[in-house]
DNA sequence: ATAAATAAAGATATTTTTGTCCTTATTTAT
DNA sequence: ATAAATAAGGACAAAAATATCTTTATTTAT
């Protein structure tokens, strides 16, 4: 569905939503060790996700990394669709036509449409908050690595 | 959504399905005009979907062209998807992770599945015919040229 | 038999996506 | 002031997707 430059987006905003405060920073290593990612190159998404501090925050420096305000954190996950460039995947034609609407609707349309009301709406009303809090609890996960059942 | 590859091949699979017989086949060049895709590229995706006359059957030769059997036209919709390699987009997770499931879920897993089996439900149950018989009536299409509104 | 029309196959080119690496700027602690 | 730790920025590399072009094989009609 995604690029995987915006799998890594959302990975990485969920675990630093989850992980930091105004107070503690989180570093690119540990990030992208977290969601299993390619360090340079989360670190060049994060950069773009951090264009005027739009959804994540940054400073440099010993103690320094990647943050979240809390103001961010009650974003809409979309806002990080919309700042990877990749937000038309929600809206395009399934079948990649133009000029595809009510007017002049594909054979898909109709169906297809209720679909992505439901893929819109899930990505509007779910917040990058409401996705790390599910994994505070451990019971959801955003790591690729196979979890060890406890005795 | 799909790759650009995909949606050339779920369109041209369409006008074939609409405008052949056994008896009638269309060349590459009306087909790639029909559905606004490069020549080219269109034919080599149509070789594919010609393999083991899985999906598209074709003849070389004067009259000769693409076209599909009855059988085929009943196809579900799906099975360009996997003729195409992508079917695979209708089940992966949406943040990317390899072993997201009911045993170790995302935090989106939850919502985005019920998403899911409706889009694999869509793409199980329509066949192509159905997809070509609706552009029969012309009030669906598959063109990229805007539509002349008759007075 | 020959010529023409067509898809098949293969080689190549272009663009985009994904990824790495090196240098620079900034911040902090000493 | 200096050194260390960090992200930012830019150049580069590799892989994949998209696209084109040329040659070959097949079929049909004459």
């Amino acid at each position: 569905m995604f690029s995987k430059a915006t799998e890594y987006a959302l990975r990485a905003t969920i675990y630093i939503a989850k992980k930091s405060t105004t107070e503690k920073k989180i570093g690119i290593e540990e990030i992208a060790k977290a969601i299993d990612s390619p360090p340079s190159f989360t670190a060049k998404i994060l950069q773009a996700l951090t264009k005027d501090n739009k959804i994540v925050s940054s400073s440099r420096g010993p103690n320094g990394g990647f943050f979240m305000t809390e103001k961010a954190k009650r974003l809409p996950v979309r806002s990080i669709l919309l700042a990877m460039g990749e937000d038309e995947v929600l809206e395009k034609c399934v079948l990649g036509l133009k000029l595809c609407s009510e007017v002049q609707p594909c054979p898909m349309h109709a169906q297809y449409k209720t679909i992505k009301q439901q893929l819109i709406k899930l990505f509007v009303q779910k917040t990058i908050q409401q996705l790390a809090d599910a994994t505070k609890d451990g019971e959801v996960f955003i790591t690729n690595k196979k979890l060890v059942v406890k005795k």
